[in-house]
DNA sequence: ATGGTGGCCACGCCA
């Protein structure tokens, strides 16, 4: 069982990689974030033929959420109990026996800024939500672009990428910590120690040819789960294709 | 220290 996450930065320009990578990859869920797509826009007979269901919640130029599975989903819930806003940025699903969490976090712009204010607000409300998430479902996964490396070893040059960049912060950190520290586990974590593995470049400066870039795209496994994660990892593919969206996916591979 | 690119949309906002 394979499950991934992907900012694809518009899935109307996109839509052609997903398909490729749908077919190439063979995911049993995924998590898209940045479908910048108004629901009744979102190509969810296409992705049927495809065989895969789709739920989501979007809107017109930002943000967007989306969850396709071979399975059909069940009890979708979408944005973060307690935390009303325009922003379309949580959608959940049971597929299975797993609950999903597909989040497409705050980018935060600067810190001290408003938005990185109600970048912190925002996470600490889904800490919220997630501890009630968790008991409720023991097994949990809990994925998507949560705009923040967790360690050096998530970023391509630590002392830009410090505690006081946006992405990096002693505060956003700890953000991701506090969720962590509801019995959650970091899938590639618990295969790989090694630095350097990124899922996002930014456009300029050509940083995706220089490997300039960053660990951001997380898919997060329950206590329950933990023991099931047999391979995670990157699959840089995408990101070299025309066009590209600046984020590659992030999977896991669950076994029995 | 600044600006580089891309998406959306039609000019600046967001990342």
């Amino acid at each position: 069982m394979k499950v991934a996450s992907w900012n694809v930065n518009s899935l109307n320009v996109r839509m052609p990689h997903l398909e490729q990578w749908l077919r190439a990859f063979a995911p049993d869920i995924v998590g898209l974030q940045e479908t910048k797509l108004e629901d009744h826009k979102f190509p969810d007979s296409t992705l049927a033929a495809l065989g895969y269901r789709s739920v989501f919640s979007g809107q017109k130029t930002y943000n967007g959420v989306a969850i396709l599975s071979r399975e059909a989903p069940r009890d979708v819930l979408v944005g973060v109990p307690g935390f009303e806003h325009e922003h379309r940025r949580a959608i959940s699903a049971t597929i299975g026996d797993l609950r999903v969490v597909n989040l497409y976090v705050v980018n935060g712009q600067d810190v001290g800024t408003d938005k990185y204010e109600l970048k912190l607000a925002w996470l600490a409300a889904v800490r919220t939500w997630l501890e009630q998430e968790a008991r409720e479902h023991p097994r949990l996964v809990v994925l998507g672009d949560f705009n923040i490396a967790p360690d050096e070893r998530d970023v391509h040059d630590p002392a830009v990428w410090n505690e006081t960049h946006i992405l990096t912060s002693a505060a956003e950190r700890a953000a991701l910590r506090d969720l962590l520290a509801l019995g959650l586990h970091d899938g590639y974590r618990l295969l790989h120690d090694e630095g350097g593995v990124f899922s996002w470049w930014d456009y300029r400066m050509a940083a995706f040819r220089r490997n300039l870039g960053l660990r951001i795209d997380l898919t997060l496994v329950s206590e329950a789960l933990r023991g099931q994660v047999v391979a995670a990892g990157i699959d840089r593919e995408p990101r070299t294709w025309e066009r590209p969206s600046d984020h590659a996916p992030a999977w896991i591979e669950l076994g029995a």
